[in-house]
DNA sequence: CCCCGGGTTTCCGCCCACCGGAAGCCGCGT
DNA sequence: ACGCGGCTTCCGGTGGGCGGAAACCCGGGG
C-alpha cells in the first residue's frame, strides 16, 4: 500500500485526499497534487474509478465523488441500516421537541453521525451526517465511551483530549467521574463542551444482545434552563429504537 | 479491468458481488465464490479493504460494508449534498401529510432513491433508499425522464420496459403522451404502475440553471380519492428545494 | 483420544499489469 | 501567432499482485 514513505496506489490516494471544504468538484491536477502522485498516474486511476461511477465528472470536467460510491455506502448495516431502524423515532423525537436530533455511532475513538434532523429553529451546530467528532467532548461520545471496553477507554483518556471550549472536560479523573455517573443514569449530558452555544442529552442505543451499538442525542440551546426535561423523551426514543433492533425483524 | 472475460481485480470483484438482501455478512469463501476469484486473492482483496475501513468484520468472522465506504459516500454531492439542502422540506412536506415522502435522482437509465421518511401509518412500499427503479414506473422516474435529454428518452422507450403490474404503462406512445403531459402541468401521477396499493405524486427538484436535479413525491394509498390535493404541497415542497439550491448558499 | 473436513491464514516465486516519462492535444489569454 | 497550463494518449521496464501449495484452526463424530 505504502512503500518507501510513498504513497502508491488508488486506495491510499484515496486515504490521502483529505475531506473537501467548501466545492465538493476537484480538477485532475488539484487531484494530482493532493495525492501526492504523478499526474499521468492520477489521470488513469481517476478514469478507473470514473468508469465504474465511484467518481463523477462535473460539467466542467472537474471530478466528483459519484453516486455509485454513495450507493454502495448505502449497503453499510452501521449506516444506513442502523438508521433506517431509527428513523421513525427519530422522526417522533424530533415532532416533539423541534431540537436537533442526532443518531451516532462509534468507530475506532471517534464518533460517527449518521443522522441529524434539524428543524429550522434549531440551534446551528458544526456536526454534519458523515463527520467526526471526538469522544470525550459530546454527549453522544460520552455515552458511546462509557460502554465501550475498558481497553478503549484508557486509550482515549490518555491520549491528548483537545479543547473546544473552557467548558470541555479534558481532565482523565473528570472524565472518568462523568463516565461512572453516565453509566449509572444511563444518559449523558453535554453542556457547551464543543460549542458554547448547544448543550446536549444523550442516551444509548442497544442492540439484540443488550450492547451498546449507537447514541441518540437532543442538541437545545444552552441557555434552556430546564435542559434535564428532555431526559425522559431522549430515553424513551433509545428505547423504542433498543427494542425493534432486538426483534430480529421478520422480512 | 477485466481481463479474457475474467474479473481480475479488487473493483471489478466489487462489480460482480451483488446486493445481499436478507443478512447483510457474508463469509469469505462466500465473498470468493460470487466474485469469481481464488480463495487466496480474495483474502487479500478483502483483507486489505477491511484494513481500511471498507469492509468490517462481525463478530462471527464475517465481512460486511464498513462505515468508512459510507462516510466517503456521504461526501457525494448528489446524494447526501442534495438531500442536506432537501431535508427541511422533506419533513415538512411529512408533517403535512404524513404519507411516504421520497427524494430521488437520475443515474444511468434508473431512479436512485435518495431519502424515504415513512411514518408507521404509511403504505408499505418496495423503495429502499439507495435502492433502484426503472424510470417508466415510478412517479420520480416520470418527472425525471421528462425533463430529461431526448436521446435518454428514446433509449428507454426503445430498451425493454418492465410490467410490474396490470397498470404499468408500457406502449412507448402512451408514455411520450404522459411524459408531454407530465411536462406540462409540472407533475407526474403514477397509479399503480409498480404496486396496486400505492399512487404517487410527483414534481421536479431544479438546480441552479433551472435544470431538473431530483424530482420529490409522496405516495399515497391507491384507493385515495382525492389524490389531486396533494399536486399543490409536492409542487410547493419542490419549489422550495429549488429555491434553495438556486441561492448559491453563501458558507 | 485421533481423525476428518470445511473454513481461514501464511508463504513465496513467477509474470504481467501498473507506473510514469515523454510527447501530443486542446483552449485560453496575450 | 505564440506561449502556457491543463488534459489525454502512448508504450517499455519492472516490481507488486496473483494464486498454488501448504499449514493452521476448530468443531464434530467415531
Amino acid at each position: 500500500m505504502v512503500r518507501d514513505g510513498r504513497i502508491r496506489d488508488g486506495a491510499g490516494a484515496a486515504c490521502a485526499v483529505r475531506v473537501q471544504r467548501g466545492r465538493p468538484e476537484l480538477a485532475l491536477t488539484e487531484l494530482s497534487r493532493r495525492a501526492g502522485l504523478p499526474l499521468t498516474t492520477t489521470h488513469r486511476i481517476v478514469g478507473e474509478l470514473a468508469g465504474w461511477g465511484a467518481l463523477e465528472r462535473a460539467d466542467d470536467g472537474r471530478y466528483r465523488v459519484g453516486l455509485r460510491l454513495w450507493e454502495v455506502g448505502a449497503l453499510a448495516p452501521r449506516g444506513l441500516g442502523l438508521r433506517e431502524s431509527a428513523m421513525p423515532f427519530l422522526e417522533d423525537l424530533y415532532a416533539v421537541t423541534k431540537q436537533n436530533v442526532q443518531l451516532a455511532v462509534l468507530d475506532g475513538t471517534e464518533v460517527v453521525y449518521l443522522e441529524r434532523l434539524s428543524g429550522r429553529g434549531a440551534v446551528n451546530v458544526i456536526t454534519r451526517v458523515g463527520g467526526r467528532l471526538p469522544l470525550h467532548a459530546t454527549g453522544v461520545g460520552l455515552v458511546l465511551l462509557a460502554h465501550a471496553g475498558p481497553d478503549l477507554q484508557e486509550r482515549v483518556l490518555a491520549g491528548p483530549l483537545r479543547r473546544y471550549t473552557p467548558k470541555t472536560l479534558c481532565a482523565p479523573d473528570e472524565l472518568r467521574r462523568t463516565l461512572a455517573e453516565v453509566r449509572r443514569t444511563g444518559v449523558a449530558v453535554s453542556d457547551g463542551q464543543i460549542e458554547l452555544i448547544a448543550l446536549s442529552v444523550a442516551a444509548p442505543v442497544r442492540g439484540a444482545r443488550g450492547e451498546v451499538v449507537a447514541a441518540l442525542s437532543v442538541v437545545v440551546p444552552a441557555e434552556t434552563s430546564d435542559a434535564r426535561a428532555y431526559v425522559p423523551v431522549v430515553r424513551a426514543a433509545a428505547r423504542g429504537i433498543s427494542r425493534v433492533l432486538g426483534a430480529p425483524d421478520s422480512r
